[in-house]
DNA sequence: ATGAAAGCGCTAACAG
DNA sequence: CTGTTAGCGCTTTCAT
């Protein structure tokens, strides 16, 4: 049998008052009388209705609803911004829809239109790593009201606000404990170059060298993905080497993972002879036996902080205007047992 | 400047067609020329048309749109679960809105109407762990049509298909792979015994015991949470009594780590002294220096599932009988070397 | 303080 | 093969 959904239609006919009465006695109208408010409040109960958001966000234009584009759900990072942006916009009144990418541009932009069909009022996006041009998302802000806001895997673009933390500086940090620490032939694990943020760390472990005058040596950057597999390869093709390096700092803690498992493997000692950090902060990164160092980039606030851009572009946007942000927030350097030679 | 969506009438305003042409048009009607099939395609790309989801969900009473409650989502296990329902529904047109509970229940009541409000299609919950009776879902069954599946952390409701693991099967693997190496005195960390799955795992661990003829020590059975912090002070307590246990099956790995930690604390050796094995193969588990031994509840493959049965009962529900399903996967157990004393 | 009616964008029954 | 129109459930302007 199938239920059918209580209306404000079958509230009006049992009252024998008007469907505007009892929507203005639900929505708390200040022109309808308490007892017809109470009475009406007390039937829909009764009657155990249940607003229907669709209607209401058809006839609004607003439904209330964001949509959410990331690579994979499932890992630390991405999963945790996403919390950040339920919960600061769940107190709102928003939901959150959630997509994934796949890490595939074709894919992005199909979940992009999805999202657009559902008329989501903003889309939250962080780029898959085979996204060259935006040319896509400039069509949409051109042709809709939807903002899009990017965080973390951005690229800029006019009209739209982007989260991101200071890579360069986390980057920059990391080298520089590295240094402070005595280390001194530095490699660098890169992630993927078309990424911004790898391009911002890869220019931060740069910079830091210059600043402390050591040597900027091209074979020093190996280009490795973010996988466990790749530190590993990397960390064995680096110790065939005549000159070896005393220090690692990793794009990505799984690459950082791999380096220490070779390392392990070809029996070199952390943190004497070789030291390592890396960069996301992931979990294992603490509870190893032997903790690694990194960089977190704190992907609940970032989450929050997203949530909260959307919320105030809102406010502003009353007058027409869309303000652009490009908010940056501060890395924090976990100093851990994987590069702490000195005491 | 607001720019106004093209909708069907601005189409079949420029077309001087009627908007059922337009729709139908759209819609690969059978019954439409292929002249006007391409006229309106094209004209809709030109005027850069998209379908607006909210009037044709108000219309036919199906959002495409699901609803996932789970405690948190930025966890392994639960962002595994999420990626795979989103994964097996995502094809099929259906987006997935996540929802937060923060492991209470109020929460979950209020997000629970919320989704209900939106209209979604079918809601995928794991219960909070203060989650005691399920009266509220009861009463959503019996006066809406929507569809409700647990998964996991669920209670048996008629009506209502679950997927969970066999927790006792893998309780008992784990238990019995502990004896099968020898140890004697194996002790248990259970986790909230509110839940099933934490029932169903201590009865695992005591009927493995039984069927081996050990003796059921009462106070070989801890009750802890899942915190890293219980599993540390947990192990502490043990540790001071005067026959010591040679073993612990943890219900949770965080508690299983936590255990691990004090125990290289206390100078004693894995799994030489004491055997450890835990419960969910948690990505540390298997990237810690000494890798621990874990009973893989297939997170991704949950979710899946979970959303095929969805689907497959949208299938039979042309007949208006709801089926309720009763799925257990079976989990798998990862032997690393907290618990392998035997070559 | 309350009612009547239009309209949000779409689909589908009915008509031709 | 195409058009007319009602209606999904709600809000809101304009009356009263």
């Amino acid at each position: 049998m199938t239920k059918k959904n209580t209306t404000i239609y079958d509230i009006s006919k049992k009252l024998n008052v008007s469907v505007a009465t009892v929507s203005r006695a639900l929505n708390d109208h200040p022109r309808i009388s308490q007892e017809t408010k109470e009475l009406v409040a007390a039937t829909a109960k009764e009657m155990n209705y249940k607003q229907n958001n669709l209607a209401k966000a058809l006839q609004s234009g607003e439904t209330k609803t964001v949509g959410v584009i990331v690579p994979y759900i499932n890992t630390n990072f991405f999963s945790s911004v996403i919390r950040g942006i339920e919960e600061e916009l769940s107190p709102h009144g928003y939901r959150v829809i959630i997509c994934q990418s796949h890490d595939d541009v074709a894919i992005e932009k199909k979940q992009l239109n999805t999202l657009l069909h559902t008329q989501v009022d903003c889309i939250f996006i962080s780029i898959s790593r085979n996204t060259t041009d935006m040319d896509y998302v400039r069509k949409i802000l051109s042709t809709t009201n939807t903002p899009i806001i990017l965080f973390d895997r951005k690229k800029d673009i006019p009209g739209v606000s982007t989260i991101t933390i200071d890579d360069h500086k986390g980057a920059y940090q990391a080298t520089e404990h590295l240094i402070n620490q005595g280390y001194k032939n530095i490699c660098h694990f890169s992630g993927d170059q078309n990424l911004e943020i790898y391009q911002n760390r890869l220019n931060g472990y740069l910079d830091a060298l210059k600043d402390h005058n050591l040597p900027i040596i091209k074979e020093n950057i190996i280009n490795t993905g973010s996988s466990i597999e790749e530190g590993i390869s990397a960390m064995k093709s680096l110790w065939k080497r005549k000159i070896k390096p005393d220090a690692i700092f990793s794009a990505s803690d799984f690459t950082a993972l791999g380096a220490c498992k070779e390392i392990k493997n070809l029996k070199i000692k952390i943190p004497e002879d070789i030291g390592v950090i890396g960069f996301s902060n992931e979990p294992f990164t603490q509870f190893m036996e032997l903790s690694i160092s990194s960089v977190d980039q704190t992907p609940v606030l970032m989450g929050k902080i997203s949530g909260n851009v959307f919320l105030e572009s809102i406010k502003d946007n009353s007058s027409g205007i869309s303000i652009e942000k490009k908010l940056v927030l501060t890395p924090t350097l976990h100093i851990r047992q994987s590069s702490s030679r000195k005491k």
